[in-house]
DNA sequence: ATGCCATGGCTGCCATGA
């Protein structure tokens, strides 16, 4: 079972490079992020055509995730839920689950912050602390699988240059022992770290399992010169942590024509 | 210190992003 998380900013502008990749890699689930569209924009009928159904949680201009499995993957999504329970502000459309599979999977696009002192970054505390409550109660239940942008660089090993960003967002103490209560209370594990290490190199993005990092900026040549952060994650429970056969980052579709600044964090698991 | 680039919304810029 192949799951995939994305954020894609903005599905209509990013629709070839979607498509692309869903036949490239053909993943039975891809968690999409920062879709920026209605529901009613939804280019349901080109996906469908590309074998895959959607469920979403859509806003408009603005954020926006969807889960996409595909016809003839590991199964149809069922029971589905739009918004996250005890988030503060439900009309921001940031979170979105079904099970799949067996899999209770989320895809999450959880709140950027702007800066230390703006009220933006409280409410993204307030949202970690609601979606540890969420994986909690989503982990008691069975096998559980978090997908999408966390918005925090777990360690500094996740952030090209941990001096620059301190005292803005991504890399605060605060905003990491939130993301780190998400894992504790549901006893969930960062995929990519389970597998690879806390050692896996952030200098080698052109090796095998791809890069470290999963964003990296439009501007200043970033991309080209690997100045990037980890803040892609898909964390899952232990049982299907035992199940995880290879993590990895897809350096190829942050490439090429009008990109996402987003890679796709690919996790297969054995089935 | 700011812009770098890219998106959407509303129409020549502003808001947002991380």
């Amino acid at each position: 079972m192949r799951l995939i998380s994305w954020n894609v900013a903005s599905l209509r502008a990013r629709l070839p490079r979607v498509l692309e990749l869903l036949e490239d890699l053909r993943p039975d689930v891809l968690a999409l992020q920062e879709t920026k569209c209605g529901r009613d924009q939804l280019p349901l009928l080109e996906l469908a055509a590309a074998g895959y159904d959607v469920v979403d949680h859509s806003q408009g201009a603005w954020n926006g995730v969807a889960i996409l499995t595909r016809h003839d993957g590991a199964g149809e999504p069922t029971d589905p839920l739009g918004g996250l329970p005890g988030e503060d502000d439900p009309t921001e459309a940031r979170w979105i689950e079904a099970t799949v599979g067996g899999i209770r999977v989320a895809s999450v696009y959880v709140i950027n912050g702007k800066a230390l002192d703006h009220p933006d970054y409280r409410r993204k505390l307030s949202f970690l602390r609601a979606m540890a409550a969420r994986a909690e109660t989503l982990a008691a239940a069975g096998p559980t699988v978090i997908l999408g942008d966390m918005n925090v660089c777990p360690t500094d090993a996740d952030c090209y240059a941990p001096e620059r960003f301190t005292g803005t967002t991504h890399t605060s103490p605060e905003e990491r022992a939130a993301l780190a209560g998400v894992l504790e209370a549901g006893g969930l594990v960062d995929a990519f770290i389970h597998h690879h290490g806390e050692g896996f190199p952030a200098d080698d993005p052109k090796g095998v399992d791809g890069p470290r990092y999963t964003w990296w900026d439009y501007r200043a040549g970033s991309f080209h010169k690997n100045l990037g952060l980890r803040i892609d994650l898909a964390l899952v429970d232990r049982a299907t942590a035992e199940r995880i056969e290879r993590v990895w980052v897809s350096r190829e579709h942050r490439k090429g024509t009008k990109p996402s600044d987003h890679a796709p964090l690919v996790v297969d698991l054995r089935d």
